[in-house]
DNA sequence: CTGAAAGCGCTTACAG
DNA sequence: CTGAAAGCGCTTACAG
């Protein structure tokens, strides 16, 4: 490998000369910078990271932790993150926490011993609070870890987004299929959903409003969908608002197996806008999660804090208006 | 932060034993080893990465590249390698290529320039063969990157297995749609169903197959058997394969618009299992890759070679028979 | 078996 | 504005 040694040799300099160089120090006269630069170019020079590394004691690495990459929203949060990271040359080192409290301590502990320049982190459900004492900002993100400021998606207000949209439209027999209320995420979304009906019940034509708790997924929403729908014509719901996709996808099913057009007689809606929601037939309404602005966000946020301290931050979701809401029957 | 200097000083023994001691080196007393170990615990000593790499030039990090970790194959397989490092101690940067050769080169070098201990690439569509000179072991998986050895389902028999599958159901009008014979993936793929189709089809009974050239997504399986169930019913195929199960799942959706009933008219088998493909209705019969296994043979493979240089591995896949496919009408 | 010392490749006060 | 030198925290021949 070439070293600082070699180029300052090839330049005719210092190695302290080159080193400022390379870091942007405007206190070198161009004709030494142009010697230097040329030198480092024809050697094809790379600065050794673990040396730089140790001496600044800081490294242009992130640590990232999610609960699994294999879900989509995580995947999506991952990429943008990565590529919020390589805008400021920044690399980033991924660890999964299966969900688990353990591993997810033995995981920041893995990662902390990297010295990363921060480490954000999506908390397991059930996360112990056993502090951590660290230089390393972290953030937490989409679910709190420990007690680190949060970023994460405004679930309350865009699941009221919903709730305008099916109103606007007609609706005043709705319902809501939850996510466990054991999690944070399945309560901000069931509070925004419902809050905002009642709000409009009270203002505007009343509303009959029927909640069910469910798990995240396809066949939580398949089932509750099934018993919602099989109601009689002038009692069943004209629209249901799910509080994932995945339970969405599954009530459309379900509408589909009863023969229940979607939406002219019944719209339903999700969240989190993973990519299957613009696949299936018709096209599924959802919220949008932010999940570009809150990589950035989360990236900003651990370069230019020393410590953690920060406020929490939420951020607006975009509803996505498709083909499987429409106006009431 | 506390360093070998301290922990010395508390167990009252050189800074070299205290290194020696941490590196496993056999050769202290155990009287000094206990000592040592003894003030590392109470003074919660963690050593300085950066230094120990600065010094062994070896960094516990292997790089991975994938074009997309948003596709759920690559977070599949991102998990199984992380878990796999995390065995031997090793943390993972994660990078995505977006499919895209300038950036896979760019991402490469970024990677690199952190002197990893290994490389792992899973090589965009049409990457460029630009040579790269490094000491750190590259291996390709699942796509081939560059000439670097390959590590890869045996997609040929997988497919020939699904062959097998339909004919000993006594389908005798089979159908394939393919992925894009511009991918080395597709023409494998492809490949090994229909070489082991026409096998069949001269040493038993006489087999029609038709075969299509699709995009591996979800329309493009929808599409392609639309057309293919839209003939008379005493020559549409009994069964199709689809190159993904995406495209399968496409498929399914097109059976179920016209009516047919799978597996009772009509079987169909995908090629992945990915998440979805469990979920659907009914479940859908396919090729599981061994992403686990892929992920020990990457990382294996760079722990124990200097340089590049090993041979490409195939790895085999299983079958999943599930609801989808049955016994010709 | 243990310790003293050199050195990995950088950056950064500090002189000049 | 430039250079000489110290030092980041380790590991590893090399003496003893």
């Amino acid at each position: 490998m070439t070293t600082v040694k070699d180029v300052a040799r090839a330049a005719e300099v210092s190695v302290g000369t080159v080193s400022k160089v390379l870091s942007k120090d405007q206190t070198v006269k161009p004709a030494l910078r142009a010697r230097v630069l040329q030198a480092v170019e024809t050697l094809g020079y790379k600065p050794n990271l673990a040396a730089r590394a140790l001496r600044t004691n800081r490294v242009s690495m992130f640590g990232l932790i999610v609960p699994d990459i294999t879900n989509p929203f995580f995947a999506q949060l991952a990429k943008n993150i990565e590529a919020e990271a390589g805008q400021v040359a920044h690399t980033v080192m991924l660890a999964n926490s299966d969900d688990d409290p353990e591993k997810e301590a033995q995981q920041v502990e893995t990662l902390l011993n990297q010295s990363p320049r921060g480490l954000i982190v999506v908390g397991a459900s059930r996360a112990a609070l056993r502090g951590i004492k660290t230089q390393v900002p972290i953030v937490s993100v989409d679910r709190r870890y420990g007690s680190y400021r949060l970023i994460s998606t405004d679930h309350q207000k865009a699941s009221a987004m919903v709730a305008d949209h099916f109103f606007g439209l007609g609706h005043r027999r709705i319902a809501y299929i939850s996510g466990p209320q054991s999690t944070e995420v399945g309560r901000l979304r069931k509070k925004g959903f419902c809050d905002r009906i009642s709000e409009l019940a009270t203002t505007g034509d009343p509303v009959s409003l029927v909640t069910r708790e469910g798990q995240f997924n396809y066949l939580s929403g398949e089932e509750n969908a099934y018993d919602l729908i099989g109601q009689a014509p002038d009692v069943r719901p004209t629209a249901i608002a799910a509080a994932s996709d995945q339970q969405a996808i599954g009530a459309l099913r379900a509408a589909r197996d009863v023969g229940l057009a979607v939406p002219g007689d019944l719209s339903i809606a999700g969240f989190d806008d993973i990519t299957l929601a613009g696949l299936v037939v018709p096209r599924l309404t959802t919220v949008a999660q932010p999940s570009g602005q809150i990589a950035k966000a989360a990236v900003h946020a651990l370069l230019e804090e020393a410590a953690d301290g920060g406020r929490d931050q939420v951020i607006a979701a975009q509803l996505e208006v498709r083909g499987s809401s429409g106006p009431a029957p």
